[in-house]
DNA sequence: ACCTGAACACCGTTCAAGT
DNA sequence: ACCTGAACACCGTTCAAGT
């Protein structure tokens, strides 16, 4: 164990490079359309799709990785958003960002929902995501704004429903309605909620 | 216009049988695995592929045709639990009895979450049970027991988190916990009922 | 160590030919 | 009117051959 986890060789410049065009490449088609084929991805990559398979062995690791960088910066603004706001409200605002972020690239809602439900990989990209959604319900939680031992993992299984909302319809009040719903069923049982 | 919607001539003895025989064998498929391809269901029920297109031009609406019935039963129950309990344990009752059923059948929560991004066909699946639904919150609605105003379609879509819970998991005390979130949400807001 | 691309087994879909 | 299945263009994936 002399190495870091993820280290393995710092690969050569030449690799390095494929591998970045390959993303590069992949991120531009997903963004289109998430049913983009990896062929036509190492094509537009110009690189051999052997090269593809060397790098990202399955598809979804591949999916995982473009969007891996994304999804970490969304998830990190949980911190500066428990400076700026009351518990509560820094929830709410979190999950309308994740919302509008899902909504904004018409790809990576299909694609992190049908990830999602192989397991597999996607613990490891939902990761940063139940990170700061954990922060957020423990922030409420010491505050007394929500039910006290709720489970991040089930609250974004629920906050699901934000990635399936027809983006061609009117999401902004449609994603508000169902949040209020969710937010009021977290609120629910809150010791020092003061109730309607 | 002296024909009804559905009818469009009557199908030969002939036809009608292999469109049987093309939902038997699809409905055992999906049923293993809903990624079961259409030349293989089309082999399994010994017809010709093109027979196949012919009764279901898309892969959709085999999918769709082999849960009609079966999603339609789970739907049609709404009106028997409003006779033998209280509004809100009908409500209740009736979604942990999907929940149930989407697990049971290990292809169907996949087929309808994907049917379900299509919006195309997947409206004329949710009718029967947007329905049962609508009638099960204006039930509600009438006996104060949750918020007023609450649109059928906006519950439905939260209600997905039932079929993307891992079956292979504790999805008894988890769709458990979940439903209890989400019925807290509905709860919130209603005229006639005591908070915690 | 890494890359290439032909090769393989499959898929969805069409459509000329049959009855 | 309905059925068949060969044919087509594609897909994911592997792996011998190259550098």
């Amino acid at each position: 164990m002399t190495a870091r986890t993820q280290q393995a060789a710092p690969l050569r410049a030449n690799a390095r490079q494929n591998r970045e065009r390959i993303l590069q490449a992949a991120w531009e088609s997903l963004l289109e359309s998430n049913e983009a084929s990896l062929n036509s991805i190492a094509k537009k990559a110009g690189v051999g799709i052997g090269t593809l398979y060397r790098h990202f062995p399955t598809r979804e690791a591949l999916v995982l990785e473009v969007y891996r960088h994304e999804v970490q910066q969304a998830a990190a603004a949980a911190p500066a958003l428990l400076d700026r706001l009351e518990p509560l409200a820094a929830l709410r605002e979190w999950m309308e960002r994740l919302a509008q972020y899902g909504m904004t690239k018409v790809g990576l809602a299909d694609a992190l929902s049908s990830v999602a439900s192989h397991e597999s990989l996607a613990v490891e990209a939902y990761e940063p995501v139940i990170g700061a959604l954990s922060l957020l319900l423990r922030a409420n939680e010491a505050a007394g704004t929500i039910r006290p031992g709720l489970d991040p993992d089930d609250v974004l299984l629920i906050m699901g429903f934000l990635w399936r909302i027809d983006p061609r319809s009117d999401w902004r009040s449609r994603s508000g309605r169902l949040l209020d719903i969710l937010m009021d069923g977290l609120k629910a049982g809150a010791p020092g909620a003061a109730p309607a």
